[in-house]
DNA sequence: TAACATTCCGACCCAGTGGTCGGTTAACTC
DNA sequence: GAGTTAACCGACCACTGGGTCGGAATGTTA
């Protein structure tokens, strides 16, 4: 194999199964030993190819969790339909695929925050960021609604987005073991109900 | 010192220091000689009291956690008030005390859940149960409102206490680190708007 | 095919980790 | 005040963690 190929490609097998331990065990929780031992490799190959487990990490959040959240709660909202819609359509999709999990072990974003917050600062700078992202993704999006008019031009678009990623990091906690599909039901409607309430009103009667 | 009273004090002594560290540093980034150095103590002395690190932190649950969960989120809401007040009052004091904290790790119980998540059976069921008690107590107080007259009667109890527990174990996840007053401040005002949407409909136009 | 660079191996280092155990000290009982 | 027991000490053990390093294997180039 060429050898830019062959390098790229042992690093991605080494960060595909790192995020896969350490989301289901904790970073703390899992030994670089544990991701070799899957892998058949060597402690050799894996400082020949990352500096330390801090870097190692780090570079999964760019490489892998970035893209994760991307695709999942960024991306979906981008749109210029009924924001509402598209927020709704983007949980729903985002805790459905959550319920099929055979093993859940939450939000990747908010698990690795818990882990870290307090603990890490540098690798704390890179999951806060990811949030940011997200925080204005979904702030601009609601703006976008008031703008086209689906959205009452008196509300919060700040306030909105921080009620809809609090929920969303809880709904996930809560989802791991107990009744994570009847949670889910009840979650998204309840999410109906509050998104009735920022509507621009209806002046049907 | 009385014998019984001696052995009281110092297994308090040892499960205070080591909640605050393990809700500090995480559990398994805490070792038992972290908490020992702390007290002055020995080895001999923490493995006198408790059966081992486990056992350790389950009766720190039992005695501590609990307890600052009942004072903290389920005594405040028992009252016949007005339901929706009392659960806005009780999270804005849970949520005020945390922004006044100089260090924040979030919300204890979710914390921990994240920590112990598909890794500790024993100790998730543990948490798992105070989560119970939660529920149960949010629904009835939801209940006590449709009752009272101050929640429309057609909302869906349990739903409404999914998505409270939700937001507030979100909300405390992102109030650690970045803008908690003002994080706070846009939460509250969206869980009144929310409560609003369920409040029972005035007649008043 | 010789010379060189890249990739990987695995023995080794050593600072911890949870847990054990024989012993000392202090308090209570009779 | 002797005997008993609860409370505590700290050296020790087996083991694991992240990380190092000399060298072997596998390309790549001339």
């Amino acid at each position: 194999m060429e050898k830019s190929i062959k390098r790229r490609t042992t690093m991605n097998r080494m960060q595909v199964t790192g995020l896969e331990l350490f989301y289901k065990n904790g970073y703390y929780n899992t030994s670089v030993d544990d991701i070799l031992k899957e892998l058949s490799l060597s402690k050799g190959a894996f400082y020949y190819h990352f500096d330390s487990k801090e870097d190692f990490f780090i570079q999964i959040i760019e490489q892998l969790v970035v893209r994760k959240v991307y695709s999942m709660l960024i991306e979906p909202i981008e749109g210029h339909e009924n924001t509402l819609d598209l927020i709704t359509n983007c949980f729903e999709n985002a805790l459905e695929t959550a319920v099929h999990n055979e093993l859940d072990y939450g939000f990747v974003l908010s698990n690795f925050i818990h882990e870290f917050n307090g603990r890490n600062q540098e690798i704390m700078k890179h999951l806060n960021e990811i949030l940011r992202i997200w925080e204005v993704t979904l702030v601009s999006a609601i703006q976008r609604g008031k703008f086209n008019g689906h959205i009452d031009r008196h509300v919060d678009a700040e306030g909105v987005a921080v009620y809809l990623m609090s929920s969303f990091i809880g709904i996930r906690t809560l989802m791991v073991e107990t009744a994570p599909s009847a949670r889910k039901y009840r979650f998204m409607s309840q999410l109906r109900q509050y998104f009735k309430s920022i509507e621009v009103r209806q002046q049907s009667y």
